[in-house]
DNA sequence: CAGATTTCCGGGAGCGCTTCCAGCCAGAAT
DNA sequence: ATTCTGGCTGGAAGCGCTCCCGGAAATCTG
């Protein structure tokens, strides 16, 4: 543990006989550097294992080389959903071909957000992609004072912020709600997101212009929580409701996956009597019983899409908002 | 947009009339600095909405107050499993008492393990915890050489870190065989995981040493690389080998629910005929049918814990591995 | 009240790097 | 031969902070 110092850059300009600023140049990649003194300088770089300190480095081009993602929620237990995870997997499939680090903020309590406005204003990251915004979350107008490069990824309620990247909700729940009226379904319900995100509202309005746009009456609509108690709780609902529906359209996989276990309590047969969809094609879509058909979104491409626009506007770019396309997944459900 | 600056503690000290040195001291908190001075540095800083660069005082300490939490794997995939966005939160739940900051780096790839390397050599953390350590991986060496505090969390196949924190996996393994045991099942067989890993190795080690100790036969085992589709497979097998087995140690929840769902097809009733125990009590062992008899590790836990470690670590302290300890969680299966 | 402490203060030297700039010396143009 | 390019080069000034250290001032001794 003795002396384990990396050498500077001072000593290997020494080593390599040239001055710092000549060995700052063939490190940067930068003009103005004969081939000669170039050389001697990658010689000594090798010797001595040089490699620039980070810190350094990061003061004098004021830059840290780091980008943070941010998930400011109450609930510190939402990360442990798969949705986080994926989108870090995409994030740093794009980080990996950069010289970027990405620092992860779990800002679930007050201390946390102060920290992570700390973070901000110290200029301890270049940029910051924020996901899971409440709509009064402080961290909003934070960021904006800040003037740091800033990319939403879904979009918090009741605001449109400059960059984002988010998927298709509305254009989804229309494929899943015109999928159930191509079954020839027209009592269709839906367990509706929560209204105040961004996402329920969107799913549901998809659901209505769908319904509308084919000539038939939105047939009854519940809110949950996106969670499978709530999915269940919402089914239980319209089935007393509306004892003849025939196809649900759920706003998440969770959801459905709630409804699928009432509906066949209830002695409903899935597709036979109800036809359910639902969104998001979690890994649980695959092991209800029936599988569930569902809207898929790719959550790594919104990670790595956020990650692009990001590095972007670090850049000095501009970008406009992104909407990530969705697909239907057709299973046993509907 | 314009001018973002923020104010320098040089400003800060010609505001408050003191020199920077004062100014500095105030904000550390360092004794030697008069209540007057105190309370005009403490003034302007309020009123110039100071806070001290990160960068600049990082430079300055050499100490980045970024600690690194790196998943070295091959399969980019592998983080998805929910277990690490346990861990995170753990993790994230002891950092938020601090000033440090975590930096998450998924190195699946050459490349990726290579930058990791990098960040670890231009100090571009305080220290670093570790998992899913493959056995040869190289990092093992690199975090060794730049003598950066380091802990692993899980133990890499075939060396014993000097620092980590561990579930008991052997002993979580026994109490599961040995509550299956107390059932009265004495054919009981085991689906292994894969011995590369450490847990995987510790949790049949658990399995034997319990049958023995009760003076029965370990009675059959096949390994399986811990999912679910893995599990039916291996259940497959060993019911062709031991039609007659009674009991099943699996040592992963998504292999229990693989060898259910095989248990179901054949016909055996659970835990009638059959009693199943699993490991790690995920989310899967409430959706099975029935419900799964577990062995419970708190992830979290370990994430915390690692943490706690590494901070002493940074703090110059030393510390003793930790092993967590696991406990059942009966549910209808055994 | 002289002398010995203690406390407080500011100057200045780093931390390791980037980058501006003025000076230099080729070789090309006149 | 003289001027003019224009690519090299190294000195020096930062980036914003910490911290050592010598001196000034305030406090405590007897």
């Amino acid at each position: 543990m003795a002396d384990r110092r990396q050498p500077t850059l001072d000593e290997v300009a020494e080593r390599a006989g040239v001055s710092r600023s000549a060995a700052s140049r063939v490190i940067n990649r930068a003009p103005h550097v004969s081939p000669a003194a170039r050389e001697a300088v990658e010689r000594a770089i090798k010797e001595l294992g040089y490699l620039p300190n980070r810190t350094a480095r990061a003061l004098a081009t004021q830059q840290t080389g780091i980008v943070a993602l941010a998930v400011s929620h109450d609930d510190p237990q939402l990360f442990a959903d798969p949705f986080y995870a994926q989108v870090i997997v995409g994030v740093s499939s794009v980080l990996e071909d950069t010289d970027l680090h990405l620092l992860l903020c779990l800002a679930s309590s007050v201390r946390g957000r102060s920290r992570l406005t700390n973070l901000l204003r110290t200029r301890g990251v270049d940029g910051i992609m924020l996901m899971a915004m409440g709509a009064g979350d402080p961290l909003n107008q934070i960021v904006g004072d800040t003037g740091l490069p800033a990319v939403y990824g879904g979009r918090p309620p009741h605001v449109e912020p400059q960059y984002y990247v988010d998927s298709d909700n509305a254009g989804g729940a229309r494929l899943a709600t015109e999928h159930l009226i191509g079954l020839g379904r027209t009592r269709i319900v839906t367990i509706a997101g929560l209204p105040d995100s961004q996402a329920g509202e969107a799913r549901h309005r998809g659901y209505r212009e769908a319904m509308i746009m084919a000539g038939l009456t939105p047939y009854g609509a519940v809110e949950g929580d996106f969670t499978e108690a709530a999915g269940a709780a919402a089914m239980k609902t319209l089935l007393d409701r509306h004892p003849d529906l025939d196809g649900v359209f759920a706003a998440s996989d969770n959801m459905a996956a709630g409804a699928l276990r009432v509906l066949s309590a209830a002695g409903r047969r899935v597709p036979a009597d109800v036809a359910v969809v639902g969104f998001d094609n979690l890994g649980i879509a695959q092991r209800t019983e029936p599988p569930l058909t569902t809207v898929h979104q790719s959550i790594q491409a919104l990670g790595q899409e956020m990650t692009r626009m990001l590095i972007a506007l670090i850049a000095g770019q501009d970008r406009t908002p992104v909407i990530l396309p969705t697909r239907l997944v057709r299973r046993g459900s509907a």
